[in-house]
DNA sequence: GTCATTAGACTTTTT
DNA sequence: GTCTAATGAC
C-alpha cells in the first residue's frame, strides 16, 4: 500500500499522532492519502475502525473513500464513522433522541421548506413581508447557523442604529426555531449547530463521544464553516488526533459560510501541528498546470504552495472568442467533434462543459441535442425539487412525522380537499388543546364535522391504510397505494397533457427509487420510511453520476470540484459572468472567483478550452461583453487565441438559426441570415477610445445603438464623462 | 375556498 | 424568458 505512494504522500500517511494538516494541491492525490491514512491506522496501528470518524462534504466523496477502503481493509470499512458533515450530525441527533427517550420522528427541512415556514412565522408576528423579506431572513438565519450563532446570541449583537432591525430579525429567528422544534423538524444548519450545542451543554455526552472517537479525519478542510469547525474540534478534543486535508486555493464556498481562516489558521489553533504539503500533480499537462498556477498567483491571501508535474507539456490551452452564446455552443460542438475524430482514445465521458451559472446550460443542451451528442446535465432543477416529487414526499413525511405541519398542509390540500387556512387553524388548536399530533387532530376535526368535505375522509383512510399495512407490504407498495387511494395520482392522470404524463412518470421513478433503496437495505423493518426520507434529504444530483455511461457531462464549476476529465471546456469567460458581477466589488469575493477559475482549470487532464462570447442575451436583453480578466492572467506562450474573425466585423453576419421578426418575436429556422448593425459593434464596454479634448479613456456604460449611442467613458486624465456618440467624435484605440 | 390570471422576481454557486 | 406567488372573480 505504501509503496504506491510518493515520499511526501507516504510521510503524510504515516505521520504520528496529534494534529496534522495536509495542504494538498489539485490532483495531488488528496483522496488517496486520506484513504491510505485510514487503512494505515487500522492495519498498522491497530486502531479499531469504529473509533475513526471521517467527514466529507459530498456523499460522492464519502462513498468513493468507502469503496477504496473496502478493497484495502475489507469489511472493516463498513464500521467506520464515515459520511458527510450533515449525515454525521443527523446521526448524533438521532442517537441523542433515542437516549432521551424521544420518538424517532425527525424531519429534515430543505431551503424551500425553510422559506415556507419563515413566511408563516413572519405573518404570525404581524410583520409586513415587503419589509421583513422572507428570503433575507432565510439568508441571515442560515448565515447565523453557519457561524454557530443561536437566536439569543444573535439578538445580543444588536447595537446602535441597527438595533431595531436586529431585534426584529431575532424575533423571527426565535419563533422559527420554536416552530421547528414543535414539529420535530430541523434544517440543514441545525444538523451541525444542534450537535454542537448538545455537546457543549452536556459534559458527559461530550466525554462519551471523545472517548469513542480516537481519530478524526476531515476532507476539504478549506470548505468548513465555523459550526463545522466547532463540531470537528469538539469531537476530536479527547485525543487531538485531527487529520485535516485541504487546499486553500480551492476554497469556493465562502458564500455558504465556509471560513477560509479555518485552514489558514490551523497552525494557530494547533501550535504543535504537523503541516505537510503535497505539491506534485498527477493529473494535468505542464501547460494546463502552469496556466492555472499563473491565474491563482494573482490572489494575495494564499499559503505558499506551487504545484508541479512530471506530465508531458501537452497542447496549448485554447481560447476562442465567439460572437454570441449560440456561437459559443456551436464552437464547443465543433471542438468535441474534432477531438473525437483526432483522438481514438477519447470517449464522450472524457469530456465536460463547465459554466458559471446554471442558466447557461440551455444553449449547450440545445447544441448537443441538435447533433445527437449524448449528454448529461448535473444539477439545475433537481429531481427531488419537482412539484410532484415534493408532493409525494410530503405524504411520506407526514406518515413519518404526524406533527410536520408543512407536510400536512401540502399533502392534505394536494389535490385540494377543502382545507384552507381557517380549517388548518382549527386543526392546530385541537392539536394543542388535546395534546395530540396534528394528524390525530385532523382526524378528530373530520369526525366531528369541523371539516365537512368528503375528500379529507378519503385522505385519512388512505393514510390509515399506509400505517396498517406496514407489516405486510413493502414501503414502495404502500407509498404507491397511498398516492393512488388518496386521489393524488388521479389528479395528474385526469388530463392527458404531455406535462401531466411526465409527472406521473416521475412519480413512478420515485417509487422505483424507493424499491432500489429497499433492496439495498439489509432488512425490512419499520425504519425504512424514516431512513429513506433522511436519504433523500441529504443527497444531491451529483451523487447519481454514473461515470461509465458514454456521454459528455455539463455542470457548473462548483459541481466540478473533485472531478477530472480528459478534455474540459470552460465557457462564458466574460466579465460579469466569470468573475460574476456580484463578486467583483470586494477583493475577497473576487479572489474566490479566481479560486473557482483555478478549480475549473485544474479539472482538465489533457486539453483545456476557454470560451467567451462578445455578445450575450441576459435577462432577455442582449448586451456586449468584455472578456474575463482571468484570461489576461494566463501567459501568452501557453495559450492559443482563436479570435473572432475581424474580417467579418464590417458588414454582414450570417448563419444564425435564430432570428427576429419585425414585431420582435423570435423565429427559429435555418438558412436565414441575420443582419447585425455593424455600427453598433463599434462600441463595447471596456473598449479604449480617444477624444479630441479629454484624451484616452475606457467605455464604462452604454445606452442606445450605433450613432445614437450614449456612452459613459472613464478618461485617464479627466475622469468619467457622459458622451453622445453623434457629437463626441470618438476614435477607437486598438 | 377555488381557480385562473397576472405580476413580479429571478439567475452565482449547494450539503 | 421562466417560474412562482399574489390577486381577484366566482
Amino acid at each position: 500500500m505504501l509503496n504506491q505512494l510518493n515520499p511526501d504522500q507516504r510521510r503524510a500517511v504515516t505521520c504520528g499522532e496529534g494534529p496534522v494538516l495536509i495542504l494538498a494541491g489539485a490532483g495531488s492525490g488528496k483522496t488517496r492519502v486520506l484513504t491510505a491514512r485510514i487503512a494505515y491506522l487500522v492495519r498498522e496501528k491497530g486502531v479499531r475502525s469504529d473509533s475513526i470518524m471521517a467527514v466529507t462534504f459530498t456523499n460522492k466523496a464519502a462513498s468513493e473513500i468507502r469503496e477504496r477502503l473496502k478493497k484495502m481493509i475489507g469489511p472493516e470499512a463498513g464500521r467506520l464513522r464515515l459520511g458527510t458533515f450533515h449525515s454525521q450530525g443527523l446521526r448524533i441527533l438521532r442517537e441523542e433522541r433515542r437516549r432521551a427517550g424521544l420518538a424517532n420522528e425527525l424531519t429534515v427541512y430543505n431551503d424551500d421548506d425553510q422559506l415556507t415556514l419563515l413566511r408563516q412565522v413572519i405573518q404570525e408576528l404581524g410583520f409586513n413581508d415587503k419589509v421583513v423579506v422572507p428570503k433575507s431572513m432565510l439568508q441571515i438565519i442560515n448565515q447565523a447557523k453557519n457561524e454557530n450563532v443561536g437566536p439569543e446570541e444573535y439578538r445580543s449583537t444588536a447595537s446602535g442604529a441597527q438595533a431595531f432591525i436586529v431585534e426584529r430579525t431575532a424575533k423571527v429567528y426565535e419563533l422559527y426555531q420554536k416552530r421547528l422544534k414543535e414539529m420535530n423538524c430541523v434544517d440543514f444548519g441545525d444538523l451541525i449547530c444542534e450537535p454542537v450545542r448538545l455537546l457543549k451543554r452536556d459534559g458527559r455526552l461530550l466525554a462519551m463521544y471523545q472517548e469513542r472517537i480516537r481519530h478524526m479525519l476531515v476532507d476539504e478542510y478549506q470548505d468548513t464553516n465555523r459550526a463545522q469547525y466547532a463540531l470537528t474540534s469538539l469531537l476530536s478534543g479527547g485525543t487531538r488526533n485531527i487529520f485535516a486535508v485541504g487546499d486553500p486555493d480551492q476554497s469556493i464556498y465562502g458564500w455558504r459560510g465556509a471560513d477560509i481562516n479555518n485552514i489558514l489558521d490551523f497552525e494557530k489553533d494547533y501550535p504543535d501541528a504537523d503541516v505537510l504539503k503535497l505539491e506534485e500533480n498527477y493529473r494535468s499537462t505542464k501547460k494546463i498546470l502552469s496556466s492555472a498556477n499563473s491565474v491563482i498567483e494573482n490572489n494575495t491571501k494564499r499559503l505558499d504552495k506551487t504545484l508541479r508535474t512530471q506530465n508531458p507539456d501537452g497542447d496549448k490551452v485554447v481560447f476562442e472568442e465567439c460572437e454570441t452564446e449560440y456561437d459559443e455552443g456551436r464552437a464547443v460542438l465543433r471542438w468535441i467533434k474534432k477531438l473525437m475524430s483526432l483522438d481514438k482514445g477519447i470517449a464522450y465521458s472524457d469530456v465536460a462543459i463547465f459554466y458559471r451559472t446554471n442558466a447557461q446550460s440551455r444553449v449547450f443542451e440545445e447544441a448537443m441535442m441538435r447533433d445527437g451528442i449524448p449528454y448529461v446535465i448535473v444539477g439545475g432543477t433537481r429531481f427531488y425539487d419537482r412539484a410532484e416529487i415534493r408532493d409525494s414526499l410530503a405524504y411520506m413525511r407526514l406518515m413519518a412525522n404526524p406533527n410536520d405541519l408543512l407536510s400536512l398542509t401540502r399533502a392534505v390540500n394536494t389535490p385540494s380537499r377543502g382545507v384552507g387556512p381557517v380549517a388548518l387553524e382549527k386543526v392546530r388548536s385541537i392539536s394543542i388543546d388535546r395534546g395530540v399530533s396534528l394528524f390525530e387532530a385532523l382526524k378528530i376535526a373530520s369526525d366531528n364535522g369541523v371539516i365537512r368535505k368528503s375528500g379529507v375522509g378519503q385522505f385519512i383512510a388512505a393514510c390509515a391504510g399506509f400505517t396498517r399495512d406496514a407489516a405486510l407490504h413493502s414501503l414502495s407498495d404502500r407509498t404507491l397505494r397511498l398516492l393512488e387511494e388518496s386521489g393524488y395520482m388521479t389528479m395528474w392522470q385526469g388530463d392527458g397533457s404531455e406535462e401531466a404524463m411526465q409527472r406521473v412518470e416521475n412519480i413512478f421513478e420515485l417509487i422505483s427509487a424507493i424499491k432500489e433503496f429497499e433492496a439495498a437495505r439489509a432488512s425490512a423493518d419499520g425504519r425504512a420510511l424514516q431512513e429513506f426520507l433522511d436519504h433523500v434529504a441529504l443527497i444531491s444530483d451529483l451523487d447519481g453520476i454514473e461515470e461509465k455511461i458514454e456521454r459528455i457531462t455539463m455542470m457548473t464549476v462548483h459541481s466540478a470540484k473533485g472531478l477530472e476529465f480528459k478534455a474540459v471546456f470552460i465557457t462564458g469567460m466574460e466579465e460579469g459572468l466569470f468573475p460574476h458581477s456580484r463578486s467583483v466589488d470586494s477583493v475577497e469575493s473576487l479572489e474566490e472567483e479566481r479560486r473557482l477559475c483555478y478549480v475549473a482549470m485544474t479539472r482538465a487532464r489533457k486539453r483545456l478550452f476557454l470560451l467567451a462570447a462578445r455578445s450575450r442575451t441576459v435577462w432577455g436583453a442582449q448586451g456586449w461583453r468584455t472578456r474575463s480578466r482571468f484570461l489576461d492572467e494566463i501567459p501568452n506562450e501557453h495559450i492559443e487565441f482563436i479570435e473572432f474573425d475581424a474580417g467579418k466585423k464590417k458588414g454582414v453576419f450570417q448563419a444564425h438559426e435564430t432570428h427576429y421578426t419585425d414585431e420582435g418575436s423570435q423565429i427559429t429556422g435555418q438558412g436565414e441570415a441575420v443582419f447585425y448593425d455593424d455600427t453598433d459593434a463599434d462600441w463595447r464596454i471596456g473598449m479604449k477610445v480617444s477624444h479630441a479634448t479629454f484624451g484616452l479613456g475606457v467605455i464604462k456604460e452604454k445606452t442606445g445603438r450605433g450613432m445614437e449611442a450614449k456612452l459613459l467613458v472613464n478618461f485617464r486624465d479627466v475622469g468619467v464623462k457622459k458622451l453622445a456618440v453623434k457629437y463626441a467624435g470618438l476614435e477607437i484605440v486598438q
